[in-house]
RNA sequence: GACCCCAUCGUCUAGCCCGGUCUAGGACACUGGCCUUUCACGCCGGCAACGCGGGUUCAAAUCCCGCUGGGGUCACCA
């Protein structure tokens, strides 16, 4: 209890900023702030194939772009360094060989073949999933001789067969399981690397975090997570695990449904102090009740324990409408600064005009001409309407391949250049039948509201992934709406 | 489906722990009006909720149980 405060933001950099990550990462350094404590940055990339060094910069960005400021971290070092777990992997090795050693970990040699045909048994019968412990009853003398000649295996938690687990929840109060409905959770992967389960605890451990405070959805691994504190015989920490933000039908807060990076925020012209006052809102308030307040007043009142559990939809409303409040306090120097830094900064300025510029005859035109590069949303002018859908296919199935590019093709570009959405477009149009020449038209009026614009693949890599995403979902609703 | 979490206006929430002060408060949205050349802002007002059923109690939004509903998890992803 005495031991001091420290938090941390765990980020998995396998996309785009997530408005989640943001989330969690307010209410730890918030705790921290109020308690004198320190705030972590951690960067969980053991996923090889989805981990990019690419995503781990635009988090970190984001972070800054919120004044999420960390103490520690893989971008300024600490006391526990490296803060970064692809830089820690023998730590977790040496961990998982001391668990195996005591006997709370083995070997597992299965094969995924196996596993699968497991799993798909186990659903077929209707029988709890997960693994059969077939490998946990070998024994060790013939586990370390198979591991020694060199065949691959995964490192597995040997989970107590039965009893039950109990966690605690700082919000939730005690929280048991009985031991069977726990998996033998893989520990370290056949290449090496931690899983989440293991590193994380090590992690949290070593790094002498005092509150581990995530999402819900981890709640169900919490009895893994408690289990593995005991078999190191290792204090656990504080768990609170905070409410899921929700998109409007309570689902899990999705890309499908709401926009979820952060990158979108700052593209549409939020300001990030309203974006954190709107997020703490998100089950905390404030003792005098009001709406909108200061990180200063909010980091002085408060209270970890006072966080409700309801999910909260997030109501993109409300944060435009709080959003107004804070735009409307600022001095007029400091919103030319904000416009300054956003919209108008230089650097966007001149990627737009060598695009601008052969297409206006007077300085005056370049607000006219160049408005859908600045704007958040665009709407469409009366004589592109009618363009937005593909004359030989319709409105319908216009709106199908307008989703199926964004998903299937735009939505996984990290690097959002000429090149790749050149690239992206030319995949789509392989694998669907269309051509350029009825799909490019749609996309134009879809991201500009106007049917002559300079070049589509420049002015989409100037526009952005966030608003391009933005402005083909919208266009996806209005086809659907239309009549074919 | 199994396990776990949750449950106050359409949405964010206060109240619940320590039952009466709750004819349930605030905010967004919606709506009526005022201000105003217009719009926006601002101001005043309105609409709107304790999921259901049992207990406990003189008394339940508040405590207990059940049901229903919603959500999460069930990967060599986090």
């Amino acid at each position: 209890m005495s031991r001091p405060v420290r938090t941390r933001i765990a980020p998995s950099p396998t996309g785009d900023p997530h408005v989640g990550t943001a989330y969690v990462a307010l209410f730890n350094w918030a705790l921290a702030r109020r308690l004198g404590g320190s705030f972590i940055l951690r960067i969980e990339d053991t996923d090889r194939q989805r981990s990019t060094g690419a995503s781990e910069r635009m988090i970190l960005e984001a972070l800054r772009w919120l004044d999420l400021q960390w103490d520690e971290g893989p971008d300024r070092g600490g006391p526990f360094a490296p803060y970064r777990q692809s830089e820690r992997t023998a730590i977790y090795r040496e961990h998982a060989e001391r668990l195996v050693a005591g006997g709370a970990a083995y070997p597992c040699f299965c094969s995924r073949e196996r596993l699968d045909a497991l799993r798909a048994e186990q659903k077929a019968a209707k029988a709890q999933l997960g693994y059969d412990r077939r490998c946990r009853a070998l024994a060790p003398a013939e586990a370390a001789r198979r591991r020694a000649a060199g065949e691959e295996h995964v490192i597995r938690l040997a989970m107590p067969v039965d009893g039950e687990t109990a966690s605690d929840d700082l919000l939730r109060g005690t929280i048991t399981v009985a031991n069977s409905q726990v998996d033998d959770q893989v520990l370290l992967k056949s290449d090496g690397l931690p899983t989440y389960h293991l590193a994380n605890v090590v992690d949290d451990h070593l790094m002498e975090i005092s509150h581990v405070i995530r999402a819900e959805e981890w709640i169900s691994s919490l009895p893994k997570h408690v289990r593995l504190y005991e078999a190191f015989g290792w204090e656990p920490p504080v768990f609170c695990h905070l409410p899921l933000l929700r998109n409007a039908d309570r689902s899990k807060i999705s890309k499908r449904k709401n926009p979820v990076s952060l990158e979108h925020y700052r593209a549409a012209g939020i300001l990030p102090e309203a974006l954190l006052n709107y997020l703490a809102l998100m089950g905390w308030t404030m003792p005098d009740e009001r709406d909108q307040f200061s990180r200063e007043d909010f980091v002085a009142a408060f209270r970890l324990e006072s966080i409700s559990l309801g999910g909260p939809v997030f109501d993109l409303e409300k944060l435009g409408w709080l959003n107004g409040k804070y735009l409307r306090d600022l001095r007029p120097e400091e919103l030319l600064a904000r416009l300054r830094g956003g919209p108008l900064a230089d650097s966007y300025l001149l990627t737009i005009l060598p695009l601008v510029q052969e297409r206006i005859e007077t300085l005056a035109d370049f607000v006219p001409y160049a408005g859908f590069f600045l704007a958040g949303e665009v709407s469409y002018e009366a004589q592109a309407l009618p363009r937005l859908a593909a004359p030989g296919r319709g409105p319908a199935a216009t709106a199908k391949a307008v989703q199926e590019l964004l998903e299937g093709h735009l939505d996984p570009i990290l690097e959002w250049q000429v090149a790749a959405v050149e690239q992206a477009l030319t995949s789509f149009m392989e694998a669907s039948g269309w051509n350029a020449k009825e799909l490019f038209m749609p996309l134009r009026v879809a991201l500009t509201g106007r049917t002559a614009t300079p070049p589509l693949y420049e002015t989409m890599a100037a526009l952005g992934k966030e608003r391009c995403r933005w402005r083909l979902r919208r266009a996806v609703e209005v086809l659907r709406a239309m009549k074919a």
